[in-house]
DNA sequence: ACCTGAACACCGTTCAAGT
DNA sequence: ACCTGAACACCGTTCAAGT
């Protein structure tokens, strides 16, 4: 297969579609219209294939969304990897990250909060869940920061689907609200580690 | 005006359409096949007119989520306004109110999430200003508490937009980390209460 | 003013038919 | 296996026409 010239906006198209090279597009078309403005036929024409070939490889929009958010949550799991520090610092650093990536793909949050168990990687789940048990931190509060740091930097970014909220985060205000809240989460989670130390004791005593 | 009879279904149909009858139907649907299942036709098929007699009332279908979105919260505002306590205790259950209130109507805290200065009353916004200055909040904090707690429990109550994710917030799970979620939320804030107070003594000085 | 019902421009999804 | 393109059953919204 020898290389193609095409045009500017990137074909790269090998032989026929592939199921990433659908998702690759589908992350450009939400980051320009949002998820509302992507459609299977818009998708499809972008894609120069037929709608049904698109059907071919991803059997629902559902689906190719869930897609999706493994492609993003992908990436913020390798970042996650290579930042060390506290936990608290770790997961502060690592939650902006999320909210930033998240606002910059209108209408996906709507989508992630609604099916994050579906979209989280297992992988990131399991290296959060390692970050705060390795800091003492009880099965319970594992659980109940987990969800509640998602829910919280998922919603906060979630704005209209649609064009024009794309950088609501990166304004001042959004961007502060987010980071004071985020702290208050994180400085509560702060103080259910001294009781889960003290159970701990107590329990393998 | 005279009390009616009617049916148990309530058509309470008195002369023609009005506002607050089309929402309260909306609501119903609402909560019974979600926001994704309310559409203006079958709106309109309840309500026993023709799709352009819905169009006369409520210009678009995000506006009759504003005030199916107004309605609601007006009526949490009313119950907020009659428990008393701590500043915490009464968050505490106030949002607990409101995410079991969303999440028995699917979808509606996807719209919520993204229109919350539009929909959220004045006078709601008003009471839980007050209730945080009193207690000895400063402004900035007031604001960044005020945003999490409704990012938060907007957001821990929502669903898949449709059928059988109504009930999700009675599961004991879901309501147990929303709990811990708010809790920790709660107490971060209080954690900026000693510091907002030691500022406003030495601004006052 | 209030309402009807057809029409427009879209959707997501399916599926016979081609290669 | 992979793809085409028409078809189905819906949407939200608009608008001439009626009363």
């Amino acid at each position: 297969v020898t290389g193609r010239l095409d045009d500017v906006a990137d074909d790269s198209a090998g032989v026929g579609l592939s199921d990433t090279e659908i998702v690759r597009v589908a992350r450009e078309m939400i980051s320009e219209v949002g998820v509302d403005g992507l459609s299977m036929r818009r998708l499809s024409a972008k894609l120069g294939v037929a709608l049904g070939a698109t059907y071919h490889h991803v059997p629902t929009k559902h689906r190719l969304l869930v897609l999706v958010g493994q492609d993003l949550y992908g990436e913020l799991t390798a970042d996650l990897l290579q930042v060390g520090g506290r936990w608290d610092a770790r997961l502060r650093a690592f939650m902006i990250e999320v909210a930033e990536v998240v606002s910059r793909h209108p209408g996906m949050a709507n989508f992630l909060m609604a099916n994050l168990d579906e979209v989280v990687p297992t992988e990131l789940n399991g290296v959060v869940v390692g970050i705060l048990t390795d800091a003492g931190f009880a099965d319970e509060s594992v659980a109940a920061i987990l969800s509640a740091l998602f829910f919280f930097a998922t919603g906060m970014s979630a704005g209209s689907s649609s064009a024009g909220s794309a950088r609501a985060f990166a304004d001042v205000d959004v961007r502060g609200l987010f980071e004071a809240g985020l702290d208050m989460l994180l400085t509560g989670a702060g103080a259910r580690l001294a009781d889960d130390r003290k159970a701990r004791r107590a329990g393998s005593r």
